[in-house]
DNA sequence: CGGTTCACTTGCAAAATGATAGTGACTGAC
DNA sequence: GTCAGTCACTATCATTTTGCAAGTGAACCG
């Protein structure tokens, strides 16, 4: 371990950023999750430009994690829906919300809320070993063979 | 709440991805934490353009996930460590590297291993509110006035 | 048949990214 | 003291990506 050899390729961090590891796509993960699951719908919420959003989409179904869904025969329309690989994603998008909320979060910003308890959710990292938030135990790197 | 309406700059994730929105930045904290401080330790394990990593350090450093620091006097010599807010960040990578090697994870890939217990950890995000993982429970959104 | 909605596509300008070469401060070896 | 070498960049330019604005085509509604 010398700290200057490339790992590309087994780290499972850029693994997982080579199928959304840019803004657009995880907003429009997020927009899906709050029920907008139309082009029309993300565009206008988005403010994003029509032709990245159809690229977005697309490269978003082609990686499994948003697939499309005719809902209407007459006439003719599809909406995205998440796949189980889209929603496993949802849970780092409120941990990236509890992060900006925490650290850039100024101003009333929107909330979820657990539906039983009517409490604002905390999300937090954790261990499932350990059940201890990660940050708070040492870790070492363990590299492959 | 028509599904049409901006909400940009209420979201947190969005605040959020102001500060690290790109694959980039992702990396080089990454880097950071696993020791690799120094600009040329970074440029080689990362295998990214000079200008590049220049500029997302310097972003990374004005946006304060980052803090240069004076390691050498002679040579003049900085490297690049995590401030609190940079250290925040971290278990939501561990969060994406867990999600990257679910769903993209082919081949042998990196490990954290707790060290107290020799075990490889599995982050999982839970609401601390409640202790269940997210997606468990039924969640609402709430918008501020 | 004309207007409207939805889901895009096309064409082009602007910005970001990336490859390559070069620079300047310093060190350590001869 | 000069000379190769390291480190941390900057500069220049090509390529790629993003973004805006306008247009297109299918289908429905009156």
């Amino acid at each position: 371990m010398t700290g200057d050899e490339k790992n590309f390729g087994t780290c499972p961090i850029d693994r997982g950023l080579m199928l959304i590891g840019d803004r657009w796509s995880m907003l429009v993960l997020r927009d899906v999750q709050r029920g907008f699951t139309r082009y029309d719908q993300m565009r206008t919420s988005l403010g994003i430009a029509p032709n990245i959003l159809a690229r977005r989409l697309a490269a978003l179904t082609e990686a499994g994690l948003l697939e499309r869904r005719r809902y209407s025969q007459r006439p003719p329309r599809d909406d995205y829906l998440l796949t189980e690989k889209g929603r496993d994603f949802l849970p780092i998008l409120a941990a990236i919300g509890a992060w900006g909320r925490k650290h850039n979060g100024g101003g009333a910003l929107t909330r979820q809320i657990d539906v039983e308890t009517g409490e604002p959710i905390r999300p937090v990292v954790i261990d499932a070993n350990t059940g201890a938030p990660l940050g708070t135990r040492e870790l070492r790197l363990e590299y492959p063979d």
